[in-house]
DNA sequence: GTATATAATTAAGCTCGCTTAACAAATATC
DNA sequence: GATATTTGTTAAGCGAGCTTAATTATATAC
């Protein structure tokens, strides 16, 4: 088998393992939060770059300014979301996470970090160290051929 | 700083990366498809496990048998799924996929492999040695862990 | 200064997928 | 063999989230 055939095979293989745990966590996590996927993904968008705006929002989730106005708008009222005035532009707002929900993405967060680790702990420091030197290449290429 | 420390970090850049990807690849698969997120969810279940019931579906998607079976209609109609009647248990049916149905979720499948060998390309060969080492490391202890 | 474009919101209406409840048919249980 | 359980389906109704269109306020262009 080609090296190629065989990295392509091996990265399908932890993409499904990987995958299959993400979707059952993020399940969980919707189902514990009581948020549903748009309101998850907003709040996301938030905790990785705040102060961004509602347009902002809707071109992300790739739906119209209504509809972005309208979730925000749930969000602000279940206390996740704060929505103040730009100082530049008295049109536009600038979303940001309460502390409330910075908390909310961060243990949603955690729960992954804390399988990452119990991952980490079942290795030996050789191995660790080889998975890191991998990943941090992987990574870097992923970054290279992304959009 | 640890390397146990060293190897979450470069495990949450990776799931970073790879998530990012993994949801816009899947975003535009539902648009091109015209498909729902249940919709695509039953037949990849179907993909993967051939022959299963009504209520397996719904078990797995985490819904009502109601909601399962007319999930399921839905399908039927669009010439994705077949039902027949199980053999062994009149009352039950087992699904399975159309050729139709096969092609639409390797194709989805086909876009992600096209990703991963860009990736692999973008490597020198020892490179990609060290990270089919890694991976299948990675990829067994994510099993063992795995409930 | 007037006209046009942009940012956000609101309202009305639609589609989806979910639920519960009622039901039919087949199977298990005793 | 009578009763209870399981499997799947249908009907009615609900809520979430999307859309378009209209509205307000601000900013930009000429």
């Amino acid at each position: 088998m080609s090296p190629e055939k065989q990295l392509t095979d091996v990265l399908r293989d932890w993409s499904e393992v990987f995958m299959r745990r993400s979707m059952t966590d993020f399940k969980r996590f919707m189902t514990e939060t009581g948020l549903s996927f748009p309101q998850i993904s907003v709040l996301m968008r938030l905790f990785h770059s705040q102060h961004c705006s509602v347009s902002d929002v809707g071109t992300q989730l790739a739906v119209s300014n209504a509809a972005a106005s309208q979730l925000v708008h749930g969000l602000v009222q279940m206390g996740y979301v704060e929505r103040e005035e730009d100082p530049h532009d008295r049109r536009a707002k600038r979303l940001s996470l309460t502390p409330a929900g910075g908390v909310l993405i961060e243990q949603g967060i955690d729960a992954r970090s804390r399988w990452l680790e119990g991952l980490a702990e079942a290795l030996t420091p050789e191995q660790q160290q080889m998975i890191i030197t991998a990943l941090t290449l992987l990574t870097k290429a992923a970054r290279a051929t992304g959009r």
